[in-house]
Order: structure tokens, then sequence, then C-alpha cells
DNA sequence: TTACTATGTGAGTATATAATCACATACTCA
DNA sequence: TGAGTATGTGATTATATACTCACATAGTAA
């Protein structure tokens, strides 16, 4: 049986996960990879209303994957932790595991 | 804007996130890491009722997380792709940074 | 000051998710 | 066969999440 402490580990884990675990919040982070962006552009590559994306960014601060500037009336965001875009990678990783099983499997079918 | 064949891409990342963004489903991959297990024993380590974990476990089959096998009155589960531990990995890596930074900064206050 | 712009927030709604319980199914073994 | 066990599923409920719209805030610039 899991003890206290490592459940805690598994929450903070899954929160971690849940952040990320959006299309959207997913697009902004492959965005951010390339450097710092404001809300308005972020929205415009995600292709959402401006006050959604603001929410989702709020979501991503809280979880810790993001940090922010003021910039006049701008807010700029950019990822916290280089580790975000590796992590990005394994994702990947797991799909590209998924469909090589299911081109394996397309074969004997 | 985010291509359309992108924005699926970001779709497909955020299943696999989600599939593993609970805290009884990462217990789980962390307790199937050693290898194979039966839901009884599964319900049993992450602490939760049988029903309840059947459920999370068959999230986990249909984003290709893990796969099955009868064993009698047993079905036994282990994960699908043995990239599933990095994976959990950098997710700890991402903690760790955190836990990092929170300590520069108590430093600081 | 006023008009304008970028961002954040609250209310409301729709939808998704999680947990529990009761029950169905499938298998084992006597 | 019948009792017992492991698992899965459906109904229900409670809660969380996402989205939209309207509005508030904060800064810019004339």
């Amino acid at each position: 049986m899991l003890s206290k402490d490592k459940m805690m580990l598994c929450e903070r884990q899954a929160d971690i996960l849940q952040a990320l675990g959006h299309p959207i919040r997913i697009a902004i982070a492959h965005f951010l990879k390339d450097g710092e962006q404001c809300v308005c552009d972020i929205a415009e590559f995600v292709g959402s209303e401006r006050s959604n994306v603001s929410k989702h960014l709020s979501i991503m601060i809280n979880a810790g994957l993001l940090e922010s500037r003021k910039d006049g009336l701008n807010v700029i965001y950019r990822l916290k932790c280089r580790c975000i875009p590796d992590f990005l990678s394994c994702v990947t990783d797991v799909l590209k595991q998924q469909v090589k099983d299911n081109k394996k499997l397309s074969r004997v079918l």
C-alpha cells in the first residue's frame, strides 16, 4: 500500500499533468518553446478567445509551468522551466510508439 | 496560427496527459513499472475501491498506456510502452525544478 | 482629461469527470 | 451442478472544468 508521502507526490505529479492536459495549454507550451509571448499573440496562435486563453494561462502559472512580466499594456508569458520542452518530447515519444504499434497491427490485418 | 494538423497533435498529446493526470492513475503507472499486476493488487496498492480502479484502468487502456491479459479469474495489467517510466521521471524533473526554485525563493525571504 | 487597448475576472451554462453502489459476467473449484 | 471470487459496467450523484459574455482594471497616448 502506498505511503501518505508517495500519494502526495502522485498528487503533485497529477497537478502538473493536468495543467498541461488540454490541447490549448499544450499549444501554448509549444508556442513558448521559441520564446516569450504576450497574451494577444498567444490567443491568435491557439485560435481562441483572449479571456479563455487568459484563464488557461493562469492555470499554467498556478501549476508553476509559466511565469510572466508586464511590459506596458502587455503581459508577456514564458516557460518557467527548461525541462518542459523535454517533457513534451517525452509525450511525443509515447505517441510515436503508439503509431508504430498501430502500423505493426495494420500490417497483420 | 496553429495548423489543423498541429492542433490534432496537441489533442492527442492532451489525451495522453489527461490519461495520466490523476493521482490514482499515476500511482498505478508507478506500481506497474516494476512488473504486471492484477486489478486486485493494484486496488490494494492505490487504496481505492476495485470498481473505481477498474474504471481508471480502462481509461489508461483506452489511451494506449496499458495492456492486459486474462489469467484465470484475474486480469493482469502492464505498461504498454517502456517510455512511460521515462515520461514519469520527466514530470519528476519538473517538480524537482520547482522545489529548487522554492528553496531559492525561501532563502531570499 | 478622454478615448483606446490589453488583460483579467465573475456569472452563468454546458459538459466532463470521479466516486459509490448494486448488479452482471466470467472463471474456478468442490 | 452450485458456491465463491475477480472483474467490469450502468445508474446516480457530486464536483470540476471549459467556454462565452459582460464588465473591471491598468496602462498608453492624444
